[in-house]
DNA sequence: GGAGTAAGTTCACGCAGCGAACAAATCTCC
DNA sequence: GGAGATTTGTTCGCTGCGTGAACTTACTCC
């Protein structure tokens, strides 16, 4: 019975101010009285966790509402100056930071061009290490924990197992090394996992695939809300389901996966140009929207396959893929339309991802503010 | 909040009455100051706690184990003739229904040759509840649920939503068919689903992806011992991802897809076969060799997308898969080694089922067992 | 048969949520 | 402008549940 504990009162308190604190943030702002309607706890009770909750700094209490008969209430919201998350990336030619207010809103943001390829591990971690202390400075809230976004696969205790843009930096600790630095635990993950739980605050989905190619083409599955991590944290690797058996090699060892198709890479040289600029600039051109259609297409067949897998409703693009959006759905829901089986009973919808490219370290300082809330007492 | 209950002191009792139930299910047999020290809880509230699961028929004690110093503990166990589950299933050509009891024994299992295809809904069904009500007869336990497996998409309302093989079923609620005429709540699922099912009961592995194919491909994702839904209860359609876009059409619409060339019509048409039989008897042939090889590149390069996806470090193969597997393994397990990003980092098994046709009534019936064992309460 | 040892039980305690009663703060209507 | 209506937030005794320590029970070993 590995995994499960013992439940006491203490695991009881443990749930229900998770629930009250969870009703407000979902709420935005509500009384006491509204939260008690919302979460099925009597007011008493509300009022002692309320208490507890603002004593702890991570509510705040507001004037009273006029305007209706009866006393009025006393609103309670998330503390703006509350505990938040840190959040810091290492990509491969930038360095970034940002603090995620307790309310998640974004308090601090900090991004440096760097060529992290041309760099030692531990002289990029400096850097991002002093990127970080900025943002935390200029945040003006307490941080109650500091994740780690890398691009490759991050297993769960921290460790950069496989980086395929960076490949000096395989097996290397970082989160380990990052936390020394900054004299704090700091946990890892992949860019990609952590950009699909910024789309999942920003559009209240809780249930979706994400896919998010910037040099190779990486993802994320959210389920319940929650990231779906795999056995060993690296679940999501979209870009090496196979489209195409037959198709070019990759450097995964594999041929026509849907990196080496629909990546920007790919497009690039499908499209005979040399950026994203460009490609946007010349989409009109036949072999640009040539490149563009098959990448859709290669999307919208690893989407199906993915769909079919997982069951789920939603689908979000995000990096390059967002930017694209416009000329890679047409063809990309084509190929869902096509393949789902469950497509009559429930329709797929495609999102966009607004969030732009600084998704991943949003999603990592989000994740913090995420555990906040899922267990207040997490902050002790 | 949707989801979210408020916890109480009756909460913390469930919880634990499930740990205690889990921490003796998992050794076998147990004393309470065994279960105690398995559990974290207190010897005292173990104790409690094992009386109220005797009391309600769910342990059972045994006489005392002599042979150490000390005063000797008495053995629990799951209770042998406690409440067990039923499982009913119908299939394309055939009925079954059997009954698992709550230490997981088969106690009673009745299988009838059926052609489904030909007889109307609910005079299947009529027979199916026949035959479910003699193995629960057999069975001599009470039973603390139904659940019915059925061959295509089931949705969380035990709803057939889209059955590929029994066109003529689509959208009839069938779990409340069935209650109906047994006078019980009934729970249905996918067949692929719930023989992932039987195979976690069996094998005890609780990350894995299981494929099994008889008419279609079907599968299921258990993750934590649990089985993977997806929103609607549609997950684990691995028969159709894509592993040639310029491959065969599909009944589901598109092409290429996994049972397209993987599937029991497939194998048959390229074998130049029959049946199972004759294609095992065949198997050294050139053509059906052929027929094997593609098969199992085809199924390796669905699986590889798979665990790409979701990181599993297990796949079963179950149904026909499990009875091809001699010759399907190799090209299979070639494709992994590939594709497979993270192979070095942690190897993949791949296992074959030994539970032969049955799975899915076996992986009902256990469900049900599973549920009480996980939450002792509900069985009131 | 006494010492040693381990299992199971009893009991007072504290914690947490509940429900009912109460106090507080506003609106409404005459 | 004041009385009643209405809704909020708090107080308080109650009950359920796990805890830890002490106690009883039932063996083995010397």
């Amino acid at each position: 019975m590995i995994g499960a504990a013992p439940a006491g009162q203490h695991t009881v308190r443990r749930h229900n101010l998770a629930l009250v604190l969870g009703a407000v943030a979902a709420a935005g702002r509500s009384t006491r009285a509204r939260v008690a309607e919302a979460t099925g706890l009597t007011r008493a009770t509300v009022s002692v966790l309320a208490d507890q909750l603002l004593a702890a700094g991570l509510l705040d209490e507001l004037d009273p509402d006029r305007g209706t008969p009866g006393r009025p209430g006393n609103p309670l919201r998330l503390n703006p100056g509350g505990p938040g998350g840190l959040g810091v990336e290492v990509n491969v030619d930038y360095l970034a930071a940002c603090v995620v207010g307790l309310d998640g809103t974004v308090r601090a943001q900090q991004v440096l061009g760097f060529d992290v390829r041309a760099a030692a591990p531990r002289a990029a971690l400096r850097r991002a290490a002093r990127l970080a202390e900025k943002a935390r400075a200029e945040a003006g809230v307490p941080v109650a924990g500091t994740v780690l976004a890398l691009p490759g696969l991050v297993d769960l205790t921290g460790v950069l197992c496989r980086a395929p843009n960076l490949p000096s930096w395989d097996g290397i600790a970082l989160a380990e090394m990052l936390g020394a630095l900054l004299g704090t635990d700091v946990e890892a993950g992949n860019e990609a996992n952590l950009a699909a739980l910024a789309e999942a605050a920003a559009t209240g989905l809780r249930d979706f695939v994400y896919v998010s190619g910037e040099v190779g083409v990486g993802g994320g599955v959210v389920r319940d809300g929650r990231l779906y991590t795999g056995v060993a944290g690296f679940a999501g690797e979209l870009g090496h389901i196979v489209v195409d058996p037959d198709g070019p090699p990759c450097s995964c060892g594999g041929s026509g996966c849907l990196e080496q198709l629909a990546g920007l890479s790919a497009l690039f040289r499908a499209a005979g140009v040399d950026d994203v600029d460009e490609l946007v600039a010349r989409a009109g051109e036949p072999r640009s929207r040539a490149a563009l259609e098959t990448a859709g297409r290669a999307l919208g067949i690893a989407l199906a396959a993915t769909v079919n897998l997982l069951d789920v409703r939603d689908v979000v693009l995000g990096g390059v893929q967002a930017r694209l959006a416009r000329w890679l759905t047409g063809p990309l829901s084509a190929e869902l339309e096509r393949r789902i089986v469950s497509r009559e009973l429930a329709p797929v919808r495609v999102h966009v991802s607004e969030l732009g490219s600084y998704a991943a370290v949003r999603g990592a300082a989000g994740s913090v503010v995420s555990r906040v809330v899922a267990d207040p007492l997490s902050v002790y």
